[in-house]
DNA sequence: GATGTCACG
DNA sequence: ACGTACGTGACATCC
């Protein structure tokens, strides 16, 4: 049998937490019962139970506003405003539904729930029993140990932050008693009890460093220094022995209850439902296996698709048609199910064979939802598709770039809240992955789905045609879906001896420097573990460490760089895991892609970016090693016959360049106008030098780092970081910065309050994004909303204009009939596989038509180069 | 599934 | 005082 579990839940504080989460007006049943706190409380129960799979539960709640400690002390809580009605209201629910799923509740005349806890958490520690304790209140960490934790509930219903006595002394280097001892000197504002005047938690955590509890502090206040803490220490003594009383959490209150009465009991399912059901809180409503809950509400009329009705096919015009799968990798992907359907039409199928030529020659065009999929997936199957004239997955990626586009029913969902089920709903997850074992499930699901469609494409339209966003789509986006489909059916080649080459090669270093490692620490230890590494160069070794995660110190390679001159351990371990990663996921990842004949294919996400460019996946493509020892990696990759070439061309400071265009500031232009190294004319600009004086290495390093930090919406404190300086001297760099290209800062401060005004900031082909944060209180989220309001047109409009480029190049690649092919897009790079005898007018058209994708301000300036392997075209 | 790390533009 | 540079994806570890 499993372990002995005890949950413990702070009833009163998840509640109430729930209660003030989530908006009482969305959780209203239909009888004016407010149920916001109701539903709050089972998402946060599910997702604990799920985590932790406990063997017993009880939550505790507070009997009244009175107990023993506004007894000790009038005021205790008397800064509380009165309970909401909303709230009160809700109570005798959740104790209904504790009951109806097992779990037992409990309160108690004159104590508080945490005094419950503390009692039954002592209890079970004495019978060996692990105690979980889940609140929202930071004082319940008083009670921890090596069987107590306690989890606080962080933002969302299922993230925590957990306590043990290694986390709180790494936190705030006390022990759980002394929580309390910092209770006593902090007081607390929402218990409306004083502490120390002037003593907040930075004193009282130094206070508490130097004596283990106040009673030691207060014996030796002698020994402290004169000063206006200490008079406040003196002062305020019965205060601060009074809020430790308060503060300190029962372990011995009077229950009436016993560790065997909180076993979990069976959930009452049936009792559970009608409960929800009675609320209106629908999607609670627990799923039993051959179900209701499977039903697709108001489905449109459809024909299951068979031979005896295929000729209704013959009268559609442009219909919808969309193949169902899995696994999102349609090069692999099996079609399990299939629509074609025009508004009102609706037809459905398991069987994918009842699609033929001769009925995809009969539309005009197609509407699809990931057109490149469809395409990609006829094309495994020999069907060519009629010209695609709309896909709803890209329309609703340009009508908001932030939009969930995973799959048909997650883009159906943005539009329609509870419109249709989740595909997760009717498949299930995971291995067990199925179409359902009723087929009439499969149907209205589908059905629903070619509803969806059509309905959510009436909303985008509108969008769109309101938003002036038409063109982007029809001009830009569909064609280039595409040009994608193309690019990713060619693949690339990969030299797999010369790939297994390098692996044998990197393997014998790896092995190397693994038991030279070993040999220095004295130890063996797994290298590839943060969590080990760390142990071992701060604790082992003594090393200093500089920065902290969420798990320990870390050892990134910026730590690691500052201790090189400790010892040559470090290098090793440098060079130890850049040839791990280069192993793991350069040679062996790269090869799981090939399939036999040496060609892999990608796929192109073109409606994952928030900002517009592309991404690319299974494998990612355009994260091949490209500095450093790591670039032979590029070796690899080569045209695939012996005659043919490969060829690249990217953009010279593409985004750069969009920035001195979209601000129009003269000295950014007249820089790009003069063909200057932009680094250099900046490094001159914020030196104060003479036009071409020479400058040092580092004073260009300090200059590029700049602009790029301009471009990435800059902020002293990162460019500080970056180039090694104060942040003085950052922010000193960035006025100067400002005070020479003027209208750089004038469009810094345009995009930000455009996007506070209008919620959005858009591209120079009119692709938005929303920036909802900009308003938000909270620091960090606003902050990240500023910077992404300036580097989102720069970045996206870049990506604009490759996109134009690539399309324009395509069209022209097919009206001549070339053989060379598009093969890789790495954001401002194109790379092409070229045949013999067409390397003069590759070379000539490729760079011919990324110049001119758009007329900005300044030129746009294109490098090229022709070469064996991808390794020889930089 | 989240986290840390590191590869790219 | 707060505490981050913008945009991605893959791998290994750990919970």
């Amino acid at each position: 049998m499993d372990k002995e579990k005890l949950l413990l839940l702070d009833g009163n504080s998840l509640t109430y937490r729930s209660f003030f989460a989530l908006n009482v007006n969305n959780f209203t049943s239909h009888e004016g019962i407010p149920t916001n706190a109701i539903y709050g409380l089972k998402r946060v129960l599910d997702s604990i139970v799920k985590d932790l799979k406990p063997t017993k539960m009880l939550a505790a709640f507070d009997a009244s506003d009175r107990t023993f400690r506004t007894e000790l002390y009038s005021d205790y809580k008397g800064n509380r405003s009165k309970t909401p009605d909303e709230l009160s209201a809700q109570f005798p629910y959740v104790h209904e539904m504790l009951k109806l799923m097992g779990i037992t509740s409990y309160e108690l005349q004159d104590y508080e729930a945490d005094d419950i806890i503390g009692t039954l958490a002592k209890k079970a520690n004495e019978q060996g029993i692990e105690v979980v304790i889940v609140t929202g209140d930071r004082d319940l960490t008083q009670l921890i140990n090596d069987h107590t934790t306690v989890y606080i509930t962080q933002k969302g219903f299922s993230n925590y932050e957990t306590y043990n006595p290694d986390h709180l002394k790494e936190k705030l280097g006390i022990t759980p008693k002394q929580v309390i001892d910092m209770k006593a000197l902090t007081g607390d504002t929402s218990d409306n009890y004083p502490g120390v005047q002037g003593v907040g938690e930075k004193t009282a955590l130094k206070l508490l460093g130097q004596y283990p509890n106040i009673e030691e502090l207060y014996q030796h206040l002698g020994d402290l220094k004169p000063s206006k803490m200490k008079e406040n220490l003196i002062r305020d003594q019965k205060q601060a022995f009074q809020s430790k009383e308060l503060a300190t959490i029962r372990t011995d209150a009077p229950i009436q209850i016993s560790i065997e009465d909180t076993e979990i009991k069976p959930s009452n399912i049936e009792g559970l439902n009608s409960f929800f059901e009675k609320l209106d809180m629908k999607s609670l409503i627990i799923k039993t296996s051959n179900d209701e809950n499977l039903k697709e509400k108001d489905v449109p009329a459809y024909q299951v698709l068979s031979l005896e009705n295929i000729s209704a096919l013959k009268e559609l015009k442009e219909p919808l048609i969309y193949f169902e799968t899995f696994n999102s990798n349609y090069h692999e992907a099996e079609i399990k199910a299939m629509i074609i359907a025009e508004r009102g039409k609706i037809f459905v199928t398991k069987d994918f064979s009842l699609l033929t030529s001769e009925i995809l020659a009969g539309f005009e065009h197609i509407w699809t939802f990931d057109g490149k999929k469809t395409f990609i997936l006829a094309n495994r199957h020999q069907l060519s598709l009629p010209k695609i004239s709309y896909d709803l997955m890209i329309a609703s990626y340009v009508d908001d770039s932030g939009h969930s586009n995973e799959s048909l029913a997650t883009t159906i969902d943005d539009y329609f809240d509870e419109f249709i089920l989740s595909d997760e709903t009717v498949y299930g997850k995971g291995v067990k992955i199925s179409l359902p074992e009723n087929d009439q499930i499969l149907y209205d699901h589908l059905a629903k789905k070619a509803e969806g469609y059509f309905l959510s494409k009436d909303i985008v339209d509108a969008h769109l045609k309101m938003h002036e966003q038409v063109e982007l789509l029809k001009q830009i986006e569909l064609p280039l879906s595409m040009v994608l489909a193309k690019m990713e059916l060619e693949g690339i080649k990969l030299n797999k001896s010369e790939l297994k080459r390098m692996g044998k090669e990197f393997d014998s270093n790896i092995h190397e420097l693994k038991s030279k490692i070993f040999a220095e620490v004295g130890q063996e230890f797994n290298l590839n573990s943060p969590q080990q590494l760390a142990d071992i160069l701060f604790n082992v070794m003594k090393l200093p460490p500089s920065k902290k995660t969420k798990r320990g110190y870390s050892t990134s390679v910026e730590v690691l760089e500052e201790l090189r001159p400790h010892s040559q351990v470090v290098d090793w371990i440098l060079d130890y895991r850049q040839l791990s990663k280069l192993k793991s996921t350069y040679v062996d990842g790269l090869q799981k892609f090939d399939f036999g004949n040496g060609i892999i294919h990608t796929r192109f996400l073109q409606t994952m970016t928030s900002t517009g460019r592309l991404s690319s996946v299974d494998p990612n493509l355009q994260n091949i090693p490209a500095r450093g020892m790591g670039k032979i990696i590029r070796k690899a990759f080569t045209a695939r016959q012996n005659d043919w070439q490969l060829f690249s061309s990217d953009y010279s400071q593409i985004e750069l360049r969009v920035l001195a265009h979209i601000s129009g500031d003269p000295h950014m232009i007249k820089a790009f106008e003069d063909d200057r190294d932009i680094h250099q004319a900046t490094a001159e600009k914020i030196y104060h030098l003479e036009p071409g004086a020479e400058i040092t290495p580092d004073m260009r390093r300090v200059a590029k780092a700049t602009n790029f930090g301009i471009v990435y919406g800059i902020s002293d404190y990162g460019l500080a970081k970056n180039i090694g300086v104060t942040r003085k001297e950052a922010a000193a760099f960035i006025n100067t910065y400002f005070e020479e290209y003027p209208l750089v800062k004038v469009f810094m401060d345009n995009s930000v309050k455009f996007a506070r005004e209008e919620g959005y900031v858009e591209t120079l082909s009119h692709r938005r994004r929303y920036l909802p944060d900009i308003h938000a209180k909270n620091f960090n989220l606003r902050h990240f909303a500023e910077r992404t309001a300036m580097n989102t047109p720069i970045q996206g409009s870049a990506a604009d204009i490759i996109k134009i480029a690539m399309v324009s190049i395509q069209n022209y690649l097919a009206d001549q009939n070339l053989k060379s092919r598009m093969i890789l897009q790495v954001h401002d790079e194109l790379t092409f596989e070229v045949a013999p005898g067409e390397e003069e007018i590759i070379g000539s058209i490729v760079p011919k038509l990324m110049d001119s994708a758009i007329k900005l301000k300044v030129p746009l300036k294109v490098e090229s180069h022709f070469g064996e392997t991808w390794y020889d075209v930089h």
